[in-house]
DNA sequence: ACCTCCCGCCACCCA
DNA sequence: TGGGTGGCGGGAGGT
């Protein structure tokens, strides 16, 4: 009985057929922030962001047109982009406003009898053919009325796929106007961001539009894919597991790497009630952190009850090995395992970190590796060590997917 | 019904 | 000439 990638990554695409919701490019732009926002990475190909993001290059190329507009990324060469950081972003928001206001002189040159708005809910009435490279300025005839409305279409979309992306780096925020309540968007700028861009390194990269779950790897959702088949038992399993979990428990491990990393960001990070323990929580020192965690009682909780000796010890072999392995990252010091995130099945990671009061870098494997781990029981494991290389998360992801194949045979 | 925007075709660019 | 780049519109999901 083969299951299908998307089948285990997703649990609700069992239910529910393709969400675009899941794979928005204000959600893809967020976790290629994450993804490469640290002081370790200076060079970004573009081949390799598709890769761990999962998706097609054509769509790395949609959000890092807009990050290089904004100064975040600079082209180096093919396939190549430096990251700037945000570090960059009020230069470029100057230097665009400047070019800006030159473009809006010249336009007030040209037309001297039309008033510029400079405000952006002017779509409607607006001036699109006077820029309009295709019809020029002249709507004289259907073919080019026609082709000029055709252009505003694609030129809304392409306002759409914008808006996203500076969405999701908080620069802008969907709002409405408050006579028509028609859609318009507001602009943030830099607000509560620090000019060195060195505030909360987070801060821009949690989508306030976008709250569902999602996977990042975006390769488990296709449009126009329907539900899959193999739901039968081993939905009937999962759903037996879910069951059995505690909705109350949360759990949090910690170890010692943190002290370097939480230095850095402590200035920033809120933590919640999962904070390392080493780090005094903002607004409340002395609050620390108890720390339980037993494998052994958490294993038997949720260890499924096979009748057949042989899975039996199978799986007694999976959970062994899960667990050395879960002991050595958290001698590591980068795993926090959390029960009970019902909640956050309806969040992407981000999300949840946000509503927990954590700052917990995002990586696509983790989510995928999140949703995996959701799908098994609500264990849930957080990295929140920067340093962990893509291949360390990657064979979390691998061990998790491997686990819940088992769990699912 | 309208808004939103993902998806991927395909033309252009450039080494 | 082939791979990188990105403009563009179809059409499906969301409200």
């Amino acid at each position: 009985m083969a299951l299908s990638y998307s089948d285990i990554i997703d649990p609700s695409s069992r239910h529910h057929t393709y969400s675009r919701k899941q794979k928005s490019l204000g959600l893809l732009c967020t976790n290629f922030l994450t993804l490469y926002n640290r002081d370790d990475i200076d060079v970004i190909g573009l081949d390799d962001a598709a890769s761990k993001l999962g998706v097609e290059r054509r769509r790395i190329y949609d959000i890092v047109n807009v990050l290089e507009s904004v100064g975040v990324l600079a082209r180096k060469a093919k396939n190549k982009y430096l990251w700037k950081g945000f570090a960059a972003v009020p230069k470029a928001l100057q230097e665009l406003k400047e070019e800006g206001l030159r473009d809006n002189v010249n336009t007030i040159d040209k037309q001297s009898n039309n008033s510029v708005k400079v405000a952006d809910d002017d779509e409607d009435e607006d001036d699109d053919s006077d820029s309009n490279p295709n019809t020029g300025s002249q709507n004289e005839n259907s073919g080019i009325i026609k082709s000029t409305a055709a252009s505003r279409f694609a030129k809304v979309r392409r306002l759409y796929d914008i808006a996203n992306v500076l969405s999701s780096l908080k620069l802008i925020e969907k709002t409405h106007t408050a006579d028509t309540r028609k859609p318009a968007f507001r602009w943030l700028g830099l607000r509560g961001k620090s000019e060195n861009g060195s505030g909360d390194p987070l801060a821009p990269f949690e989508s306030r539009k976008r709250t569902f779950g999602a996977d990042v790897t975006n390769i488990c959702s296709k449009r126009n894919q329907t539900d899959s088949s193999v739901d039968g038992d081993k939905s009937k399993n999962l759903k037996m597991q879910k069951e059995i979990k505690d909705e109350n428990i949360v759990t949090v491990v910690q170890r010692g790497n943190f002290e370097q990393d939480s230095q850095q960001n402590s200035g920033s990070f809120q933590f919640g009630p999962f904070a390392p323990v080493s780090i005094a929580r903002v607004g409340n020192s002395e609050e620390k952190v108890t720390q339980i965690y037993d494998w052994e009682g958490l294993s038997s909780t949720f260890r499924p009850q096979y009748h057949n000796q042989a899975l039996r010890d199978l799986f007694f072999h999976y959970t062994e090995a899960w667990k050395s392995w879960i002991e050595k990252w958290l001698q590591v010091g980068c795993i926090f395992p959390v029960h009970h995130l019902s909640v956050a099945k309806q969040c992407c990671l981000s999300d949840v970190s946000k509503q927990m009061n954590l700052n917990i870098p995002v990586f696509s494997p983790w989510l995928s590796s999140y949703k995996v781990a959701s799908f098994m029981q609500d264990i849930i494991l957080f990295s929140w060590d920067n340093s962990c290389s893509a291949i360390q998360y990657t064979q979390t992801f691998s061990y998790l997917l491997h686990f819940l194949v088992f769990l699912l045979f």
